[in-house]
DNA sequence: TCTGGGGTCCTAGGACCC
DNA sequence: TCTGGGGTCCTAGGACCC
């Protein structure tokens, strides 16, 4: 039996615990530039706020039904998460976490027996630990889980748990269902088995093998395995190592100007050998890309991405931004009006043994520990203040985000005051 | 004025090799 | 007229997730 614990409209309940004032009153969470809202409480989602919905769209009913809006602030929201995590691992050794608000508990030998209470005090915990509510599923497979937690928020919204615990139990969640709601079933397969005549998650797990396999590919066989109760989805409780790291973000206003777009990149770049420096890990290929606004359609559109070989795997920050700068240099042409740029590293490998090259000049331990220097006093600031000078400090392309709350649980200066 | 960012996995098709 | 059969590697693009 697995578990399937997730936070409940997280990053607002994140910005709650700080500012009980926002219980009862809608609340948004808007994405990086403030661009789209990506959380909604329940109040913001009975307005019929939906996810993803461009701010600006939304701007006058926001103000009459005084919602509170916030930027991402994903210090406190990262933050948040780690202390969830740590409680929910006290209930199950074998704890996979799936998402900043999620995490997979698998009971396999475990000697709990009654999972219905088990549930209640998973979430009354992580309550009382954190401030964070959640919601419970348990049953026999992760994509089951999945829709259990579903099942508990329409069904159960009283306890918050639900434990498809027999074959009649699943079989009123599967028929209640639709094709839509099944974890991995996307808009474009939704539509296509809609118009083959599947509508509940029953009808689908009932489908033929052969069929699922040709219309679906493995992966829909698979789903399908996982709703009769066949587990199919491989156990990862170790954090694996990603396989692309990038780091890219929109402008906060559209850029002409080379030499800003270029410093830009080198921010993303550094971040991107730090992403790499923290999982322990090497790249030795670059893609640099640039793009204009494809939501302007009135203006000239380019868009261009380039892969860059390094001479070797590498995660020194001035390496990183050198070739990036390089592919860089290629991809820019004049005269467009830039939305975003970004990094991806690839060809991701582990940093011990490198392989160096026969001719390799730079002096890698130097290097390195130049870089554990710079983490170790940025870390300590918690911000970046050591940095290469190609970043810059005047940054033209910051992003938005003019509702930002406060860093209340990592810098000291935020703390929550009670009383001044 | 204003439309996120960061991932994963799978498939098809081309290039290349023997 | 006619054009092997495998295998591997790479890339692009689609679909999905939070």
């Amino acid at each position: 039996m697995y578990a399937l614990i997730d936070c409940n409209n997280f990053y607002c309940s994140c910005e709650r615990v700080f500012n009980p004032k926002l219980e009862g009153r809608p609340v948004v969470v808007l994405s990086n530039n403030d661009g789209c809202a990506v959380a909604r409480s329940d109040e913001a989602k009975d307005l019929g706020i939906a996810m993803g919905t461009p701010a600006f769209m939304i701007q006058d009913e926001l103000r009459k039904h005084n919602v509170a809006v916030f930027s991402s602030n994903y210090t406190l929201y990262g933050d948040m998460s780690d202390r969830v995590m740590q409680t929910l691992s006290g209930f199950c050794p074998r704890m996979e976490t799936y998402s900043i608000d999620e995490a997979f508990l698998d009971f396999q030998d475990m000697a709990y027996s009654d999972l219905l209470q088990l549930g209640l005090t998973i979430r009354k915990t992580v309550k009382q630990h954190t401030g964070i509510p959640t919601t419970v599923g348990i049953a026999a497979t992760k994509t089951l889980a999945k829709m259990a937690n579903r099942f508990a928020k329409k069904k159960r919204p009283d306890t918050g748990v639900f434990w498809a615990a027999n074959k009649q139990l699943v079989e009123e969640m599967l028929a209640n269902t639709i094709i839509r709601d099944i974890w991995g079933i996307g808009a474009q397969h939704a539509r296509f088995l809609q118009k083959k005549g599947f509508h509940t998650a029953m009808e689908l797990s009932q489908a033929p093998d052969d069929w699922v396999r040709k219309e679906l590919s493995v992966v829909g066989l698979r789903l399908v395995h996982e709703l009769r109760g066949i587990p199919c989805i491989a156990d990862e409780f170790e954090l694996p190592a990603k396989k692309n790291i990038c780091t890219s973000r929109s402008f906060g206003n559209l850029l002409t100007c080379k030499s800003d777009i270029r410093e830009a990149l080198c921010n993303y770049a550094a971040t991107c050998a730090l992403k790499l420096r923290k999982q322990n890990s090497c790249c030795k290929t670059l893609e640099i890309f640039v793009q204009t606004n494809p939501h302007k359609i009135e203006h000239r559109q380019y868009v261009r991405s380039i892969r860059v070989q390094l001479e070797r795997p590498t995660n020194n920050t001035s390496e990183i931004i050198k070739y990036a700068v390089k592919g860089f240099d290629i991809i820019f042409k004049e005269g467009y009006l830039y939305k975003k740029t970004g990094i991806i590293a690839m060809d991701i490998t582990p940093d011990t043994h490198i392989q160096t090259g026969l001719f390799d000049s730079a002096n890698q331990e130097k290097d390195k520990v130049v870089m554990t220097v710079m983490d170790t006093i940025n870390r300590s600031l918690g911000k970046d203040l050591v940095r290469m000078a190609v970043q810059g400090f005047d940054k033209k392309f910051r992003v938005r985000a003019e509702h930002l709350s406060p860093r209340y649980t990592t810098d000291i200066n935020n703390l929550l005051k009670i009383r001044n």
